[in-house]
DNA sequence: GGGCTTTGGTATCGGGTCGATACGATGGAA
DNA sequence: TTCCATCGTATCGACCCGATACCAAAGCCC
C-alpha cells in the first residue's frame, strides 16, 4: 500500500505533552506537523519517473545563478556528497532532462543546463499540489507561515553548521549599478568576483551568498 | 561532507517567482521553506544509530493507543508496506529499543511496547533539537504555525485519499462515561469495540480515528 | 618550466532501505 | 472440517547514497 502517508487529523491535541505546558504542546504539535507534512512530501515526489533527489536538483539548477549551477554548489545545497550529486546528474542527464557542458574559464568546471524537456518536466513538479494547498491558506496566513518557518530554519541553522543559501542581489557583496561606465547594461556586479550581473541572475539562488552583518 | 543541509538565508525571495503576483510568490516561499526543513530534518533522524524510519516507528509505539501499536497501524502511518515496516520493527527489536508480544486475544496480533533503553531513547530523540526552535517561536506565531501547517496537510490529504489518524478522546465513536456501572473507574469507552479508555489511553493515537461529520 | 598541492568531477564498490512477492499462522464462517 | 480473510514475516531485488579511489585541470613555489 505505497500510497500516501497519512496524518493527524485533530486540530487539537492536548494529549501528546500531557506532562508540559501549552507553549512546548504547541511546539511539539509543530514538531509533529512538520513531520508528517516532511513524509508526505517526501512520498510526493517519487512522480515522474524521478526521485525526491533529482527533483530537487532540477529545481535548484532552475533557480542557482552562474556561479551556482555546478556539481560542488548542488552538494553543499543538498548536504551530500559530490560522489551522490554526480549519479543524480548523470540519471537527469540520461533522461534528456539537463545538459553538462564544461565551461570555458575553468575546464575542470561543469556547467549545469535545464533542457527544453528539462523545464517542461518542472511544469509538473509535484511540488506544485502543495503550491496549489499552500495558495488557499496564503491570504490569512501565508505571511506568518513563512515567518515562522524562516525562523525555525535559521535556529536550525545555527544550531548546526551550515552553508548559508541566499539570492544575490540580497547579498552583501552584490554592488548595484552607480552609472559607471564598466557596467552599463548590468543591474549591478558581484563585489567578489567583480563581474556584472543582469536583472535576472541577481534574483537567483547563489552559493557564495553571504548575509549583510 | 554530509553533515548538514544549507538552505536559504534571506527572508525575502522576490524572484523566485518573478512572474506571479504576490500571493503566488507567498506560496511559492512555503514550499520552498518545506522542502529545506524537510531535507533537514531527515538528516538530523539518523543520530543516534537509528535512521528516519527508526525514529518515527519509536515515535508512533510511544504516542499510539492499544488499538494501534502495531505492525499494520504503523504500516499505515507510515504509508510504507507491512514487510518494509517488519524489518524496521526487527532493528529495533535488535537494539533493545522495542518488545514485539503477540496478543492474548488474537494470538496473529503483535503488540508492541517500548522498553526502558526505548524511552531512554525517545528521550535523546533528534527532533528535539526542532523543538528548541520551535520552543522560541512559539510564544508569537505558534498558534498561527500550526493553523497553517495543519491545513496545509488537510488540504493535501484530501488531494490524495488518506488514512486519518486522530486521538482517541476527539473520536467521533468515542463515548464519554456517563457514570453507568459497567465503565467505573474509565473515562470514556470506544463506541465499536466498547471497551474502556482509561486517561492515559484516550489521548493517545488511534488508527481507527473517525472525524466528527 | 618541472614537480607538488589543491580543487572539480567521475567511476566503482558495498551497505542499507524499502517495495514486491510468497509464505506461514491464526481466526472466523459455512 | 474446510475455505478464506487477515496479521505478520521471510526472501529477493532494485535503487539510493556514502566512501574511496581515481582522473584532469588549475595554481604554487622554487
Amino acid at each position: 500500500m505505497p500510497v500516501t502517508a497519512p496524518s493527524l487529523a485533530t486540530a487539537q491535541q492536548p494529549g501528546i505533552a500531557s506532562h508540559a505546558g501549552g507553549k512546548d504542546a504547541l511546539a511539539q504539535r509543530v514538531i509533529l506537523l512538520l513531520d508528517r507534512l516532511s513524509r508526505l512530501t517526501r512520498e510526493l515526489q517519487f512522480a515522474g519517473g524521478l526521485n525526491p533527489a533529482q527533483w530537487e536538483a532540477l529545481r535548484f539548477i532552475a533557480q542557482a545563478n552562474k556561479y551556482s549551477r555546478s556539481p560542488t554548489a548542488l552538494a553543499e545545497y543538498l548536504g551530500a556528497t559530490k560522489g551522490t550529486v554526480s549519479q543524480t546528474l548523470i540519471a537527469l542527464e540520461n533522461k534528456g532532462l539537463i545538459t553538462r557542458c564544461k565551461k570555458t574559464c575553468d575546464r575542470r568546471q561543469v556547467d549545469l543546463c535545464l533542457t527544453d524537456a528539462g523545464q517542461a518536466m518542472l511544469a509538473r513538479d509535484p511540488m506544485q499540489t502543495l503550491e496549489q494547498a499552500s495558495l488557499e491558506i496564503a491570504d490569512e496566513l501565508g505571511a506568518e507561515m513563512v515567518k515562522g518557518l524562516t525562523r525555525l530554519l535559521h535556529d536550525l541553522q545555527a544550531r548546526h553548521q551550515v552553508v548559508e543559501f541566499g539570492v544575490c542581489q540580497e547579498c552583501s557583496l552584490f554592488c548595484v549599478n552607480s552609472g559607471n561606465g564598466s557596467l552599463d547594461g548590468a543591474d549591478g556586479a558581484c563585489g567578489s568576483t567583480g563581474e556584472a550581473i543582469d536583472a535576472v541572475e541577481k534574483s537567483k539562488i547563489c552559493i557564495n551568498y553571504k548575509t549583510v552583518s
